[in-house]
Formats: structure tokens, sequence, C-alpha cells
DNA sequence: GGTGAAAATTTCAACAA
DNA sequence: TTGTTGAAATTTTCACC
């Protein structure tokens, strides 16, 4: 599986938190000299632990400010009725996250709209039209005093 | 708001997309010199539009592998039970989001343990113990179709 | 895992459109 | 105001110990 000592830990977590940090002040934090610390990071790449760097942005500053979690219930629990939903869904830019869980109802997806009126069109007009779908509850994201999605 | 050009929305595109991309090739991707593409890019990160940087990890590569949405509903919703909450959930690492939501409960959360053991000591002795907490309900993610989390 | 040096990148002051 | 040039400061990267 993965087998990391601490101070891979230690580097992974640096860089969760800041993924440009230097490699000067990462191996500084992590107490190994730059290059020994580069050719630990560059394993974790390697090694697929590390899959990527990205920006994080704050999206209600750009269009994108709304936010929904939809907890979608289906008509029966079919493979057939399960593929056509997520179907749909992967083919929607509005869904961002799709989760299969479990408890009352099926699905739990993270809808992303310009706003309110945006969320409704898509609300009505996709999920809506869907013919395996039996029940939506819409939660609108207010705040969120915690998002560590990476 | 924003108000943002062209340019400065390639720019957000190929940071959220590697984060990691030297300025001298995002630069070249958008058309700009160096420093004027650097210069942009500071400047998204003074608007608090780029909020930061981030390594993404395999968390199933990692002991990670247990993932759980919880509907957190509190006794009242006075702002001081709300900061308490929000201050406790902040302290636990196997909180990853939690969002303030519009209906039945006030937050849910996303939660990433090791696995369903772990999930109920965190379950149980974290969430049960605070006082703001009046119901749970946990919904178990057995699979993610689509999962766009930037 | 560390050292040291070459290659590459970031950063910024000065200038131009 | 926005973009460019050029050079210094910093960082990445890697061969070798």
């Amino acid at each position: 599986m993965a087998d990391l000592d601490q101070i891979d830990e230690n580097i992974l977590r640096e860089l969760v938190r800041d993924g440009r940090l230097p490699n000067i002040q990462l191996a500084e934090r992590v107490g190994l000299s730059p290059s020994a610390c580069l050719r630990r990071v560059q394993d974790l790449e390697r090694r697929g632990i590390i899959t990527g760097y990205r920006a994080t942005l704050d999206r209600t500053k750009l269009g994108t400010g709304f936010t929904a979690y939809i907890a979608v219930g289906l008509n029966d629990h079919t493979k057939a009725s399960q593929k056509a939903f997520e179907a749909a869904i992967t083919r929607s830019p509005e869904v961002r996250e799709c989760h299969n869980i479990t408890g009352t109802v099926e699905y739990l997806l993270r809808i992303e709209t310009s706003d309110l009126a945006a969320y409704k069109v898509f609300h009505t007009d996709v999920l809506g039209e869907l013919p395996q779908v039996h029940a939506l509850t819409t939660f609108v994201v207010m705040e969120s005093p915690k998002d560590e999605r990476t």
C-alpha cells in the first residue's frame, strides 16, 4: 500500500497545506537537506501518492457562488437505474461531486452554479426530467467554516 | 466583485489544473511575458481570488479509505452554539469539510478516517461529546461516480 | 542522507506603449 | 494602467560522496 515514515507524513502534511512551499523551506521543516527532501517528494509523486497540485479559488468572488447538496432517492435499486442516473449526472457540469451513499436515499450530489436561478433550472430541467429520480432534497450551503477538499 | 478578463480566467484555469505550473510556462500559455503574468497571479492572490495551493493525495493509498457524510442538528440556533461547534470541528483532522446548510439540520460534514472502527471512535468520542449536538445522521460513501473536488 | 554546482525560475526595478 | 526587458536573488535539480 503506502509504507510512509514520519518524515513522509510531515512532507505530505506541509504540501497539502501549501502546495507551493519551496523545497528549501520544506526541507527545513521536515529536517532534511533540500536534495534528500526533493528526492522524497519526487518519490511520492512517482508512487502516485501525491496526485497533483491545485490552486484553490474563492468561488464566491467568481461567478459560481451558489453551492448546494442534494440528496437523491431513486425509484428502485436496480443496477440499470443507477447506471442511467450516473450517466446523466456525469454529463452535467453543475454536478461537481456524486457520492453513492448508505441510508434512506441513494446519492448525495454537490452542485455549483452561478446563482439560485441557475440552480432552479438545473433542479427542474435536468434532475426533474430523469425518470429514475424519486425524491430530491436540497441543502443550500450558506457558509463553509472548514473546507479542505483536495 | 471579481472583474476578470479572459487572460485572468485562463490563468485560473491553468493553475487549478496544475498549481505548480512554472510561471514561465504559464505566461506562454496565456500569451504574456513572464513578469506580466506573475503580476497578474500575485494580484489574484492579493485579491483573495486564489486562496492557496494544495497538493492532492490519493487517499486510498494512505490509510484514509473511509469516507462518510454526517448531517448534524444542533440543540439551538444561537450564535454561541454555532461558534462552539465550529471551533471543535475545526480542530478535528477527521473533518475535511464542514458546511452550514439550510434545511432540517444545520451542518453537513465530510469525514475521512482510516476505517469504520476509527470512524466510530470519532462519531462517539468527538461528536457525541459535544453538548451542542442534538442529532447525527451518517451517510457512508460507498462509491463516488463523479468527484471534481478542487 | 548530504554537498556543491549548474540549470531553471522567480522576482522586481526601470522603461515603454 | 498594462506589458516588456533584463538582471539579481532564489530555487530546483542532479551527479557524486
